[in-house]
DNA sequence: CGGTATCCCCATTGATACTG
DNA sequence: CAGTATCAATGGGGATACCG
């Protein structure tokens, strides 16, 4: 942070956010932690997926699950049987979400403790 | 996480992901963190902030300060000069999103190593 | 089973104008 | 200076139907 002199140049604080909003990007949006949760108890296929998670659409599953994909931290893995059956599996880079989701809920936690004491 | 069964209780787990939700509602939208980053360097005006932040309108600045007011992160005060000047600096629990925005910022730069590595 | 294709709604944001 | 009011546009997500 102390390197970034927003009063003198804006431009190099910009440059600043950009992996932050990657970051938050990764997981912005209804399902993809209920996704990404879903999946760290193993993989599974996308009917169970479905299953797991209260309310989604097959649209959008399919939408999220291939953003996961593009960004490798989903797994897509489809096996030669018939009918051919589709396993989604967290991958080894999809794990280092899980450090970064327990900072965001710790914080959460602290903000919700902050919020309740002072009113 | 381990404690969460979501194959046994998908209820369990709903709970789970509402603070990490919190967490990232906090920085969600275009505005919060430049809002914040311009913040840091110490309280501002009003229109200082609107001039540090490209792009944005009076409206969300407007908008997002309220949001920022609401969640204690950001204190708004009013001097009793003329014309009056209204303040705005970051709250002590403000700070806390420090760490966190270093967390996230961490997790981006590596995201970015590893989709620039595999392909 | 594992998805696509279409259509639609509405919430967030932008643009612009105005005010105490 | 520090905002508010109003209207228009954009896009994320829902509902439903269909497909190989």
């Amino acid at each position: 942070m102390t390197e970034c002199k927003q009063q003198h140049n804006p431009e190099e604080c910009t440059k600043m956010i950009v992996p932050v909003r990657d970051a938050l990007e990764i997981l912005n949006g209804k399902w993809k932690l209920p996704i990404i949760l879903s999946l760290t108890f193993g993989a599974k296929r996308f009917k169970q997926i479905s299953k797991d998670i209260n309310g989604i659409t097959d649209r959008m599953l399919s939408k999220e699950l291939k953003d996961l994909e593009v960004n490798q931290l989903v797994k897509r893995t489809v096996h030669d049987t018939f009918p051919p059956t589709v396993e989604y599996a967290i991958t080894e880079h999809g794990k280092s979400l899980e450090k970064m989701i327990t900072e965001l809920r710790n914080w959460g936690l602290e903000h919700r403790k902050q919020i309740m004491g002072n009113n």
